[in-house]
RNA sequence: GGGUCGGUGGCAGAGUGGUCAAUUGCACCAGACUGUAAAUCUGGCGGCCUUGCGCCUACGAAGGUUCGAAUCCUUCCCGGCCCA
């Protein structure tokens, strides 16, 4: 069994359990640091399990342009390749067509609030991303080459990456939600799932990873018609487990939390739910208590590298946080946070920290990086030991 | 002592008669970051306020030329290098 329920909670929707894969086990509710090019940004595989990970993600996208599904196959599999010998999930690629194609470009909703991070690239995107029925394009801008990924495509590529829960592709567009889009994407990945379904079933036996499961993903934007029509249209295909995308798009949190609720009732009980790049602290509590199981996300990797350290008050799951940039930490002689125990925390003080940051030393972000990863390591065993 | 080149905002360093309160980088301050085109990006950064294409003080110091000077002239002070 793929998926067991250990306790459930009384007054939400969250669930205890222990999701099974070939390269061991994970306790849920649990949180999936992001390491999209087979590395989780400045850290070595010793320093993502010290930082209490069970699992990382990987990206179907990005490792069949480099270094190529064949060559990750050749080595071995992800697992051997990169020297994480836990549970491995692999995006299909589906969110590249949302990030590298449908975000307006200059003014990308999250990264809006200062005029846009690339604010010479105009509305289109350099990549020019199209969609068909029958998959996605994507053409680089840099050297004119053309990738098509197909929902097929996607699964043999994940095949040949051996991770353990493989996603199937997707498509879905960003906020502001419109009626049209939502139906289409609802629409072409529902159709995406049943081609990847049967292409997941046929080359199972040569596949790198014997025991790889697949998720099917939900979508339908804000709308609570659609979540349900995927939601039961995808469950109908019966996936070794559900993830819930579309989200975490730049909408705000009311309608995130509601795509999740909408979605929920419809996915069986005892299989896993994945809540795709999800979130912060508050958003993870919330997803939890709504039945979600599993999170990926990069902020607290993308954050500890811009500086920005997660610290527990030591209240409960209350937390702040703290730019180690700032001056005022030059002469701060304490750790990062005296109640971790990560390695940054046990060995260094925010003054040194501090200082690493001033002459833009990678030690720095590494120490960051774990640190982060701990906190929020941290704030999912705080969450399974309240359900 | 002689010659020469220079002294610009916290620092480095542009500018060489008007559109200069002064390019740019660093530092500093503030903000953003959600299935990673991100060790990134955005904004501020002399003072005052009635926030105006406002006023004041500013490009070593003091004078001067000019309608107008960081920019030209004179003297002085200081620094680098070369010669004695």
């Amino acid at each position: 069994m793929v998926f067991s329920i250990l306790k459930k909670d009384k007054k939400t929707k969250a669930r205890l359990g222990i999701l099974r894969t070939a390269h061991g086990n994970i306790m849920t509710p649990a949180f999936i640091p992001v390491g999209t090019r087979a590395a989780v940004r400045s850290l070595a595989s010793d320093e993502i399990k010290s930082s209490g990970a069970q699992a990382i993600l990987a990206n179907t996208y990005h490792l069949w342009l480099q270094p190529g599904d064949n060559l990750i196959k050749k080595a071995g599999g992800l697992h051997k390749f990169m020297d994480w010998d836990g549970p491995i999930f692999t995006d299909s690629g589906g969110f590249q067509i949302f990030s590298l194609g449908e975000r307006k470009w200059s003014a990308a909703p999250h990264q809006h609030a200062g005029g846009g991070f690339l604010k010479n690239s105009g509305n289109n995107s350099p990549f020019n991303v199209k969609i068909s029925d029958d998959g996605v394009s994507f053409q680089s801008g840099k050297d004119g080459s053309v990738h098509k990924l197909t929902p097929e495509k996607s699964v043999r590529i994940q095949a040949n990456l051996g991770s353990d829960i493989s996603l199937v592709l997707d498509y879905f567009c960003g906020y502001p939600f419109k009626r049209e889009s939502a139906e289409k994407s609802v629409e072409l990945t529902t159709k995406w799932a049943e081609r990847a379904g049967k292409e997941f079933l046929r080359i199972k036996k040569s596949a790198v990873n014997k025991g790889q499961l697949q998720f099917g993903i939900i979508q339908g934007a804000g709308y609570k018609k659609l979540r349900e029509k995927s939601a039961k249209e995808i469950s109908a295909l019966d996936f070794d487990g559900y993830a819930i995308g579309g989200v975490a798009v730049g909408e705000p949190e009311k309608y995130m939390y509601q795509a999740v609720e909408f979605s929920v009732p419809f996915l069986e009980e005892n299989k896993p739910r994945h809540l795709l790049g999800v979130g912060t602290p508050e958003n993870i509590i919330e997803a939890v208590k709504r039945g979600c199981d599993t999170f990926d996300c990069v902020i607290p990797t993308r954050e500890a590298r811009h500086g920005k350290a997660y610290i527990f008050t030591g209240e409960g799951l209350k937390y702040k946080t703290m730019d180690i940039k700032k001056k005022m930490f030059a002469g701060d002689f304490k750790s990062l946070d005296p109640n971790c125990d990560c390695f940054a925390c046990a060995r260094h003080t925010r003054a040194y920290i501090h200082h690493l940051y001033q002459i833009k030393e990678i030690l720095g972000l590494r120490l960051m990086t774990e640190h982060n990863l701990m906190f929020y390591n941290r704030l999912m065993e705080k969450i399974r030991a309240s359900v």
